[in-house]
DNA sequence: TGTTTGACAGACTAGTTGGTTTGTTATTAA
DNA sequence: TTAATAACAAACCAACTAGTCTGTCAAACA
């Protein structure tokens, strides 16, 4: 894509960062993804307006249309460029650290409930909110979201291959099944604490999903 | 709420169902409750149009208006009178219906899944849907929500008070947070099969959610 | 230094959307 | 039978919304 092209360009010669108040395409660009992302967050793709990033970015028609041909294509970039970094920084790359495999998830499933937030509490996950609109509403956006997901469950089966293979984990269980289980089972708990509009949620269900982690074990 | 009153009287009376062609005000307000019902299990609420109902029924913006004083009590009417009915009929009901609670539990788990139809499959559950989208954006519709969704976890964790009772559960457990936990799991597995567009999700995920009602028994 | 071009600003438009209003007809109570 | 009213039909409206178009200005380039 040229974007990328662009952005690549322009990071290398990278003469942009001590320009903050002038012109910066890419700065103006990143500002419309960002706050796009986090009126997609609240609102939904439905619910974002371009009129509505435009007032909160302070910028115009012209600046929009400059950097996106259209809403969709800024739905596919908020997907691509912030979306996708997101769940890999929150949840894929940790994946990919942990030593002790359930040792690891529990601490992880720890540390998530922790950084739960007031804010997060009822914005819920940024993913399986644009899988839950717009899954059946457009095609393009569905193959996009599912690819997230496929990563997603395969970091974690992975982790759970090599707890296996280490003998953390117990050999007779299906990684894939486990992993497709474990991620079912954490969105449906985060989309629950959404309209509780409370952790309780979280700390309730997350002690039998502890339980069932603990029987995990080899 | 004057529209109840109405029906019911009319439901008393009866003399309306062979009159289907002519007016009817009964027929007319639940075609508009069930159509609006399928437009927002498809597109959410904030994608349902009042012109999109009204095109499908064949009715008039008179027509529409003369039930319904907007689109907002529309949709709390679709929640109150389709929406909790519905949860009710396949998921609340049955649960009271069970006579052990694993197997009963493991038995409903198996017929959801068959009851899955393609077009279920990238539906998902409407109150689920309704809950994602609606719960950060409009408290009138989030309290509508959480009372059915405490509904039905007071209804699961009867049951599996009642199974430890029986005997039949372990007496550990805690029957709020396993409910909690089952109910977000199951949601979270539908979730996952809306992107998917396959039933596929649903038998792994579901292999691990059987293995987990498996560990429960007493 | 002049010129081209990328990065916008902002007025404008066509189509949509929830909602209003006025009129009409079937039903019902008197 | 008739007056009143419930149940609509349909034109109309104002606000909104994605997208266009023309113009401007700063920076890079020749």
């Amino acid at each position: 894509m040229t974007v990328d092209v662009n952005k690549i360009a322009c990071d290398t010669i990278d003469k942009s960062a001590d320009k903050l108040s002038t012109r910066n395409a890419d700065v103006t660009r990143q500002k419309i993804l960002d706050t796009a992302f986090e009126e997609i967050l609240l609102k939904g793709y439905q619910g974002l307006r371009v009129d509505g990033v435009l007032k909160k970015t302070g910028l115009t028609k012209g600046a929009f249309y400059h950097h996106f041909v259209s809403k969709k294509e800024l739905g596919h970039a908020v997907i691509d460029e912030v979306l996708r970094p997101w769940i890999y920084e929150r949840w894929i790359t940790p994946l990919q650290n942990i030593d002790h495999s359930i040792d690891g998830l529990i601490e992880l499933l720890k540390e998530a409930r922790d950084e739960m937030t007031a804010c997060e509490l009822h914005t819920g996950c940024p993913l399986n909110n644009l899988t839950q609109e717009m899954s059946p509403l457009d095609e393009s956006f569905r193959t996009r979201i599912v690819a997230i997901w496929d990563e997603w469950h395969q970091a974690l089966a992975e982790l759970l291959e090599r707890g296996q293979r280490l003998e953390q984990v117990k050999s007779s269980l299906k990684p894939k099944n486990v992993a497709r289980f474990l991620i079912a089972t954490m969105e449906g708990i985060i989309g629950q604490c959404k309209c509780y509009m409370s952790d309780e949620a979280f700390y309730d269900a997350g002690e039998c999903l502890q339980d069932y982690l603990e029987s995990l074990r080899a």
